[in-house]
DNA sequence: GTTGACGCGCACAC
DNA sequence: GCGTCAAC
């Protein structure tokens, strides 16, 4: 259907109406009894100050919470929640013991494991409802699942691999950063009660619902419809399109890579043998990466000398060359490939 | 050179 | 959360 009614280049829809994001929950503060422990002492934690502990709490039994860097960001981002007499008094993370918050947080899993029938039904009634209300939307005449209208909660960014950020506090989203995207002519949502959007736009050449700024990488965040929507699957389609014209002309690029291996030019040569290895074994194109901001891995553009062996000869094998690099995700891609003599 | 708008897949909790 | 790619 979406070749019979087609859109003017980058138009995405022409109606769309939502009620926008789901936030999350509020910060419950733990109960008196919950301790928190500086020096051996009990200290009683401003709720901000309690609210970042806790993430650090739940996290205990996993490994990055040893590690240097994710302790050393942690603690510089918990700082800036602290009251200054908080501030003033711990000064060491060392120092610091979580493991009566721990065990709180183990307790109330186990409480939520134990629940009784009735109180099961009431959440995913309650479940129920929000998806029934915020769980879809009207773009162009059709009511489209919305894949992710919930908001994800604050807490400590983890990152993949050896991440420089690991640790960070990831902020809680508010009404006031939010840009709502929908069509001129729908009910606009409202925000929470007390609370302004940070915008309302209708640009129509894209397929947002939602968006917000993260504050670990300052990257955009989105709402956006499910692959079931129109929008998605449009999309989909496409791109198997493009693998079929791939198809008619791949011999030619294949022939041309050949011989540009045998330019005069340097670049024309480089090019070449990358395209030859992102065709050869399916290897990522590589972009540049802002080093310190995100993990040091790479792909065939962005791979350098330490990641690459050439063995003129290896296992009785001629021209073998060794790759050894962390890859997206830092999965590390490991791989001896025997090539042509020429590349 | 920077950033906006996507698509993809793993880990984890339920 | 992490990557790509095109638009800015």
């Amino acid at each position: 259907r979406w070749e019979e009614e087609r859109y003017p280049e980058g138009i995405k829809w022409k109606f769309l109406e939502h009620k926008g994001p789901v936030f999350a929950p509020p910060y419950e503060p733990l109960p008196e009894n919950v301790k928190f422990y500086y020096d051996g002492k009990v200290m009683k934690l401003s709720t901000k100050a309690e609210e970042v502990a806790t993430f650090f709490a739940k996290m205990l039994d996993h490994e990055y919470t040893t590690k240097e860097i994710f302790r050393k960001n942690f603690f510089k981002d918990w700082r800036k929640e602290m009251t200054s007499e908080e501030k003033s008094t711990i000064t060491n993370l060392s120092k610091c013991d979580f493991t009566h918050m721990s065990q709180y947080f183990k307790a109330q899993s186990e409480a939520r494991k134990q629940m009784s029938k009735e109180e099961k039904q009431k959440i995913k009634e309650e479940n129920e409802r929000l998806l029934k209300e915020y769980g879809y939307c009207v773009m162009d005449n059709h009511k489209e699942r919305i894949a992710n209208f919930k908001i994800e909660p604050p807490g400590l960014f983890r990152g993949r691999g050896n991440h420089p950020k690991m640790g960070m506090l990831k902020r809680r989203i508010m009404p006031e950063d939010i840009i709502i995207n929908c069509s001129k002519d729908s009910k606009v949502p409202s925000p929470p009660p007390g609370h302004k959007w940070k915008e309302v736009r209708h640009d129509n050449k894209v397929t947002w619902l939602v968006s917000w700024t993260e504050n670990i990488q300052s990257s955009i965040k989105y709402i956006m419809l499910n692959p079931s929507s129109r929008i998605k699957g449009e999309k989909d389609w496409q791109k198997y399109e493009t693998a079929r014209r791939l198809k008619k002309c791949v011999d030619k690029i294949r022939n041309q890579y050949r011989e540009d291996w045998k330019s005069k030019e340097m670049k024309v040569r480089q090019r070449a043998v990358a395209l030859y290895f992102i065709d050869k074994l399916a290897l990522r194109a590589g972009n540049e990466k802002e080093e310190g901001e995100t993990a040091d891995t790479v792909g065939c553009c962005s791979l350098r000398v330490e990641h690459i062996k050439l063995h003129p000869e290896l296992d009785g094998q001629e021209y073998v060359v060794e790759f050894d690099f962390l890859g997206k995700d830092s999965i590390r891609y490991y791989n001896k490939v025997p090539v042509e003599k020429r590349v």
